[in-house]
DNA sequence: CGTATTTGACCGGCGC
DNA sequence: GCGCCGGTCAAATACG
């Protein structure tokens, strides 16, 4: 957890706050089975895209205007094409964790694990301890470490961690690991501070696409799957995709240009309405009741979703 | 047998 | 400097 964020516990509880989520954003609409408001279990309205959700929204019929996603996610112009700037520890404490939309400088934590002393005297004592005793196990084995020289090499050989784009996505399902068209390898798990649930790490399998994701339950709402992706993928959908995936595609995401949109939407959205591989897939293992958040400019959104509704109008 | 997952060990960053 | 913590590695294991 990063400083500003300790010293002002309403940043982790709602990073909406001071928006007008009925009126300012649909998405927020308290009709709306948004996970920022407790009500959730209650059934989505009838489509209307005044009242549709983020999802719903991207997953649309391609007339949305890219370009204003573009610009709504400022995507194009920044350094590090930061959709929702998540504070790495956005994910980190999971009580609290809730994209933030606070910064879109760019501002991407410098330090990717946040110490918490503040919240070490937690519920998971039983972690804590296994975990300082297997620190002291380490430390205590350090002396007769052959075997640590080589990984201590491959320490060195590793570069500094460099600062990845991060997306955070909130998604209302029953299975951690959505598909998004994408193959991934599992390459660790850990638990989750304040949190009955673990936290996945993912990586992109294709060979020079250094793209990770992290996914975790919400320790707040458990239906709620908090995928967080870094980086950008470098390649398309691999067409082995669990059976013939990429060729299912859409011409018009996959033709709608080689920068923002398809990046977008294939290559961040758990599941996209417009990723047939993915939603061919995803249809098998989740329940129809997903929505995903992504709150980078309120503004821009909402002149998006003003112009996709315009588009709709008859 | 190749690939994916699990899981304990390890590292680096940060706060104290 | 120490301890905590998130993130990563890689050997072992599971799976198809």
């Amino acid at each position: 957890m990063s400083s500003n964020e300790k010293n002002d516990p309403q940043h982790n509880y709602d990073p909406f706050q001071g928006f007008n989520r009925s009126t300012t954003f649909p998405f927020f609409d308290d009709n709306s089975p948004c996970i920022y408001n407790q009500s959730a279990a209650a059934p989505p309205p009838p489509f209307d895209p005044s009242y549709m959700t983020f999802t719903d929204c991207l997953n649309g019929s391609n007339v949305i205007d890219y370009n204003s996603f573009s610009r709504a996610f400022d995507m194009s112009c920044s350094s590090s094409d930061v959709v929702s700037p998540m504070d790495d520890n956005t994910a980190t404490d999971n009580s609290k964790k809730i994209p933030t939309c606070a910064d879109n400088n760019n501002n991407i934590s410098e330090n990717p694990s946040t110490p918490n002393s503040s919240v070490s005297s937690s519920s998971n004592e039983d972690e804590d301890s296994s975990k300082a005793k297997k620190d002291k196990q380490q430390k205590g084995c350090e002396d007769h470490g052959d075997d640590k020289s080589k990984k201590v090499n491959k320490a060195t050989k590793k570069e500094k961690r460099q600062k990845e784009p991060r997306f955070a996505f909130l998604t209302k399902s029953e299975i951690d690991h959505l598909e998004d068209g994408y193959r991934w390898r599992k390459y660790g798990q850990k638990a989750v501070k304040n949190s009955p649930y673990p936290r996945s790490y993912y990586r992109c399998t294709s060979p020079k696409c250094g793209v990770k994701k992290r996914v975790e339950r919400s320790f707040e709402d458990p239906s709620v799957v908090i995928t967080t992706y870094e980086g950008k993928h470098n390649h398309h959908i691999p067409a082995t995709l669990r059976g013939h995936a990429a060729g299912m595609f859409s011409p018009p995401i996959m033709s709608v240009g080689p920068t923002f949109p398809h990046e977008f939407l294939t290559h961040f959205l758990p599941s996209s309405g417009n990723n047939p591989a993915a939603h061919a897939n995803s249809m098998h293992h989740q329940t129809q009741q997903q929505q995903q958040l992504q709150v980078p400019d309120y503004g821009l959104l909402q002149d998006l979703v003003s112009s996709f509704t315009r588009s709709q109008a008859p």
